[in-house]
DNA sequence: TATGACCTTCGAGTGCACTCCAAGCAAGCG
DNA sequence: CGCTTGCTTGGAGTGCACTCGAAGGTCATA
């Protein structure tokens, strides 16, 4: 389905795994015109690894990729909106199975709309659950930055580790 | 292990292990008085296991638990205060190496306020970063269960919420 | 005094998500 | 032509965070 606005931070979160540059956004333009995108050229884009993008359609993760007259895979870019998906859903913690289980609703067709329903409902009740669980810790975070802040200025407070 | 009789925390332990259900605090009422919990005790409080907690302090992630004079490990509620805080910073996908550098830090002292510190500023940061990526997949989440929502209804309400 | 739940240790096993390897084919370049 | 680079495959290896097993000790209750 469509892509997104989504933002550069995707890009530099995976850079950041490899490369310990973290400053300026390294988004890749995506290379629009001609839709067929060499397996190297998907991997600078999406950050993740050729080895990973393999993996990915060996277990069901994506649909098989077009091949050139040579064998090479050439992706779309409808495939790169898939990755950018799915690379969404990873972001949340969702196991790589069931993100299987979701591309293969999609490769079944129209009829399964309300169980993919269902499962990005799911889905997204984890993804609220998490924000809340992280704003939480942020605030046990922020006491004991506090803490540690005072004490550095001198003021006295009362022991936490 | 024939352990069926324990049902209450084992059935316990599964369930949060399993759903990140955030609504209802099943907060176990925290044994108060005596200080010296058993590692049951502490396994039903937390949702670890024995097996974890144990493993927590072979790894230097927990410092020396108390004994019995029987040798058995005996917790006390500011082994409890420490369990919750590792269990925040787990939530933000901390790796475990990165905890027992902090318990590290603790146990040598006040001289190593600065780096504690340090270590939680940038741990905020990465909370902070999480949350807006979270968000970003919240609203790619809507979006596609708006479109499956429509689908089924063949056009209608728009969420809210 | 014996049963059975619960504890101890160390070391090995599990599941996930990659990550890498070896062998081999194909294309571009000097 | 040989060299380099980059692609292909199936399968094996890695790192993390647990998770479990085996062998045995302890303790309250029947």
């Amino acid at each position: 389905m469509q892509t997104t606005a989504s933002g550069p931070e995707q890009a530099e979160e995976k850079a950041t795994r490899t490369d310990i540059c973290a400053a300026p956004p390294p988004r890749h333009p995506r290379p629009d015109g001609q839709d067929r995108y060499t397996i190297s050229e998907v991997a600078a884009f999406t950050g993740l690894t050729a080895h990973t993008l393999r993996w990915y359609e060996r277990i069901g993760l994506m649909d098989h990729i077009d091949r050139s007259h040579t064998g090479q895979r050439r992706y779309t870019n409808r495939d790169l909106d898939w990755l950018d998906l799915v690379g969404k859903l990873r972001l949340t913690g969702m196991p790589v199975a069931d993100m299987v289980r979701y591309a293969q609703l999609v490769r079944e067709g129209d009829s399964t709309y309300e169980e993919r329903r269902e499962l990005l409902e799911a889905t997204r009740r984890d993804v609220l659950a998490r924000i809340a669980e992280l704003r939480d810790t942020l605030a046990v975070l922020d006491r004991k930055i506090d803490f540690y802040t005072e004490a550095r200025t001198g003021r006295a407070a009362k022991r936490t580790r």
